[in-house]
DNA sequence: AATAAAGATATTTTCGAAAATAAAGAGGTG
DNA sequence: CACCTCTTTATTTTCGAAAATATCTTTATT
């Protein structure tokens, strides 16, 4: 609920993004030899973002043989796929209802920073992929930043972050669709901001399940 | 994902179950000097398992002044029951959608046993009130077990792990309420068994909403 | 050659000492 | 007496050595 210590926090986050942008292979072993090296710090410290990342589902632990990275499949996609749907769609209707200016104003600057970023050609765009990343989810957080219930806001958190592992998958696939994409984060901004309810829901639920899609295409074997 | 380690997961099971039987008060501060003798465990692995506490929302933490138990309120046991509502409702359906007949044998014996404590003269039950919790807990756990969302299933749990804190707090409120809680179960379970998904969810949300009323009476200040 | 036992190696897990940080107390100054 | 500064005490946080556990290798046995 509160705020985690500096480090670690840090120390996680690292984590997470390296198991997210697959710096480490899906089931491979993380181990601490290694681990201590790479991030320069103690077994201990280690151990505690491990425990963290290992309840957000980023990691697997068995009892004395360590921890591994969680694997990723479509199935399991599909899952957070329709969690994620339902607990960002209730956190968006709470926020239309109970958003005020400030809100609003909140929507506007980070749809406008995120815009910046998609309406670059393609090659600068995906230089800058990292900040893109990090801008689309502070769109995303912005639409919901109004809902009141942070149980809500706090598993939601947690599936848009297990999302982020599948939207790296579909990284190299969105070449042609940047621009799709922006004009679908344009209607949802607009749809909230109208205080439009069912239109919100529908345009961003259309939106995470086109992503998605791509993703799973990715993720199915192939014939 | 995976099963943690063994007296890790013990060492927070046992802190989890200190702090919703209320061992230590809401927003009190859960010191490792005091923590290591009560425990007998190294700093480390309670620090460990507090990570894992704080995942699951019993502890805070603020950066350099150490680990407090959660606080509770009324507003957010009304959010705890609104996120358990859905995530409970959802996996009972998609349970009694793909459940088979070994699945229906769990809940039926699930269901014997919670009913052979609730049946007990008020006094015998309050004795075994923690073995209660236990089979209360699986007999929830039996009819949502046929759910293929791993990440619903577990999502639940931590809410229904939250409920465990206000049930406490009505522990002693149920006085007289026990054969109507003894009936609302078994009624649940003729439905779930019956697969009547609109009758099974009306239900248990009547029953769920039930507990959490008196919980949020003791919890708003009174004049 | 397959299996088992024993030994050697690799890895995780636990622990408490040392470093870093925050809180409390003591002493001085306007 | 309030307010600042320094010192002392209390507490958290980090770290790596030691214990426990798992894995691999070798050797012996049928």
């Amino acid at each position: 609920m509160t705020k985690r210590s500096q480090t670690d926090r840090d120390l996680a986050s690292r984590l997470r993004l390296d198991i997210v942008s697959s710096a480490f292979e899906p089931e491979s072993r993380l181990k601490f030899a290694e681990l201590t090296k790479r991030y320069e710090v103690g077994i201990g410290t280690l151990r505690e973002a491990l425990t963290l990342l290992l309840s957000e589902g980023f990691v697997t632990v068995d009892a004395g043989k360590g921890f591994r990275v969680a694997p990723v499949s479509a199935t399991e996609l599909a899952e957070i796929i329709e969690l994620y749907l339902e607990l960002e769609t209730r956190a968006l209707e709470q926020a239309i209802k109970t958003g005020d200016d400030e809100w609003e104003s909140t929507i506007v600057a980070a749809h406008h920073r995120l815009s910046l970023i998609e309406s670059l050609p393609w090659e600068k765009r995906m230089e800058r992929h990292e900040e893109w990343v990090e801008r689309h989810r502070e769109f995303h957080e912005s639409l919901i930043s109004a809902c009141n219930s942070q149980w809500l806001v706090r598993l939601r958190s947690i599936m848009f972050n297990q999302l982020d592992r599948y939207r790296f998958i579909t990284k190299l696939a969105t070449a042609g669709r940047d621009q799709i994409k922006l004009a679908e984060h344009l209607e949802i901004k607009n749809a909230v901001l109208a205080r439009d309810v069912p239109k919100a829901k529908y345009l961003l639920e259309a939106h995470i399940r086109d992503t998605a899609q791509h993703a799973i295409q990715k993720l199915t074997p192939k014939p």
